[in-house]
DNA sequence: ATCTCCGGATGAAACATTTCAAAGAGCGAC
DNA sequence: GTCGCTCTTTGAAATGTTTCATCCGGAGAT
């Protein structure tokens, strides 16, 4: 079931099988023939670790994501394959949950499979983990953050200006009339995007000309919807009540509509609302959510392109300079924040 | 970078440094600690692809499922990895889009790869893609269908009974008081799973001694939200509307709910609806969602164990008997189904 | 002193490919 | 007839592991 078989069966040489699976321009044609019917015959299908083992790296891209219960990042690595694919390569996405551990298992497993090049949502903020790549010269892309530059060298980024989304948000908000927000955060400021949200809602509302308190912070655990709708609890019990509430992500503020929508509070008459990362279950709410859409298949495209041709580069032994993509989040305004009356 | 610098390095043969590796205990203490004082010190990782050329197979588990985007397919990931890794397996996890075509282009992906063992959701039911497999002798479960028997052989197989699924939804229904129901659902019927829904749903009708009539179908062209947002349309058209909706996922439901809730029917005063799956952002709907629950990471995790067996009854050349598990669904009520009032 | 055993280390074969220098076969030109 | 050229094909080396039969050195038994 090798390709010597093939050869046999064809009474050619392995080299001139091999030649007809990469090279088929260069054997003539009744050969090619000949073997490319042997070959449908016997059902062979090359092995890639042989090719692999050869070409001393795979041809497989590893995508390494936060959360992929999250359909934000259900989108990047929609977005990521398809460029990959295109590109004849394949891609392994795993997922490391937030946890650094996980993330360097992943990350050695992806050393250990010689990937191509990697993909990653780093959840280890320092950066560590990434040195496992770097030091076996595997070319790396980071997604949705932008690389702490550890020790000079850098890496290729696609990310989001996340303070700019966080401004816009909350500048909607004011500008809805509402003076009285609340921020529902999560992981306690670790994640950058998280703290760069925040930061952006903060400087809304300086711009504003009101007070900081005007912002007020409820933290949750994790990023996920039943900590959102845990939250209305803390939301409610907070005193002069806020008028609108910025989520971190759409995940956290869909748990806050179900949970407000529980103990009958109206949205977004009694309380506006606004999430992160426009995901489709966003817009599909039963009161659509206002959120700042990411472009996350566009994040994932233009990742896998910078790879690809980091990759490239590397092949050709081509300089390349890292690049730092930073795209521009927009409003998506939906019913969740729309006009309140004057109070 | 190979085990060879290793050996050198440590003044041993690669044999022995392989034996650290592999069999740390055959090895004694003084030089064992020195082989890995020079792993550690170069860094080295072994590399995958020399490893399973030698083995014959690679240590990675291929799971292919119909559509990311579903939280359904991403919990059943979920389950399959992690039983997968407590195996030292890894996960390659990719989206057939419910494409046939892109279903045999990864299959014979993972057969270059030399995958130790596949779990798939079948998108082409026939199972043609699938004899490729069979023919590389790689084992394989069904997830989420059971196998249609092509040629005697079969395969393991996890999958949730959908007939009573169905009749479970709409006995649900029924018992309510509803006497004219809906069933919004996709792709003709092509998939077995909403053919056993529609099925179970006239079944529960014919259980009570309803008409036939009774349940009315909306076909959409895919099991997505906007599509569901879409079949709305149809549904208000059709004269004596009906009082209750079943959706064939949740997906749909999510659509319906928010078109419904646009044009400003209450559910689930005016109209009920149950969806089918129970991802998490059908309990996080503003009117939290009646919902068929499968146990999708259960169901993941099973069939991963069933390939770990199967894998491992092959290597020790023992008999393997396929065996189709079939779980039960269970009914998730919530607010959108709740009792309606006399007519 | 010799024999036996045993833990531990070794070296080479095997795995399935790709690549590349070299060989071979025609063939036209001299 | 031989040289040079092109178009094909070939055979062998190289890739990084694992495995296994073999070998070695020393300890204990006779």
């Amino acid at each position: 079931m090798g390709i010597k078989d093939v050869a046999q069966q064809a009474g050619v040489s392995v080299g001139t099988v091999s030649n007809v699976i990469n090279r088929p321009e260069t054997v003539a044609r009744a050969t090619r023939e000949r073997v490319q019917e042997v070959i449908a015959r016997l059902g062979y299908v090359r092995s890639e670790s042989a090719r692999q083992l050869r070409a001393g790296a795979s041809r497989i891209m590893g995508l390494l994501v936060l959360d992929m219960g999250n359909p934000f990042f259900v989108d990047v690595a929609r977005g990521a394959e398809r460029t990959a694919r295109a590109a004849g390569l394949g891609v392994m996405v795993c997922n490391s949950d937030s946890s650094p551990d996980e993330e360097a298992e992943y990350l050695s497993m992806f050393v250990e499979q010689r990937v191509r090049g990697v993909l990653v949502t780093p959840a280890d903020a320092t950066g560590r983990d990434l040195s496992l790549l770097r030091r076996h010269q595997i070319p790396y892309v980071v997604v949705d953050a932008v690389v702490e530059d550890g020790d000079g060298r850098g890496a290729c980024s696609v990310s989001v200006d996340d303070v700019i989304g966080g401004e816009m948000a909350v500048a909607h908000l004011i500008d809805q009339g509402h003076r009285s927000i609340a921020f529902v955060s999560g992981l306690g400021h670790d994640r950058p995007q998280i703290r760069d949200r925040w930061a952006g809602a903060c400087r809304a509302v300086a711009a504003a000309g009101l007070p900081p308190e005007t912002m007020r912070e409820i933290s949750t655990d994790r990023l996920d919807v039943s900590p959102g709708a845990d939250a209305v609890a803390s939301l409610l019990g907070l005193r002069k009540r806020p008028t609108a509430v910025f989520c971190a992500n759409d995940m956290l503020a869909l748990g806050v509509l179900q949970a407000l929508f529980a103990v009958g509070i109206k949205v977004p008459e009694e309380i506006a609302l606004v999430g992160y990362d426009d995901i489709e279950f966003a817009a599909a709410a039963a009161v659509p959510l206002t959120s700042v859409r990411q472009p996350a298949v566009e994040m994932g495209r233009l990742a896998a392109e910078m790879l690809v041709r980091e990759t490239m580069a590397e092949e050709d032994a081509e300089e390349h300079v890292h690049e730092q993509i930073v795209l521009q989040p927009e409003l998506a305004v939906r019913e969740s924040s729309r006009r309140r009356l004057a109070p």
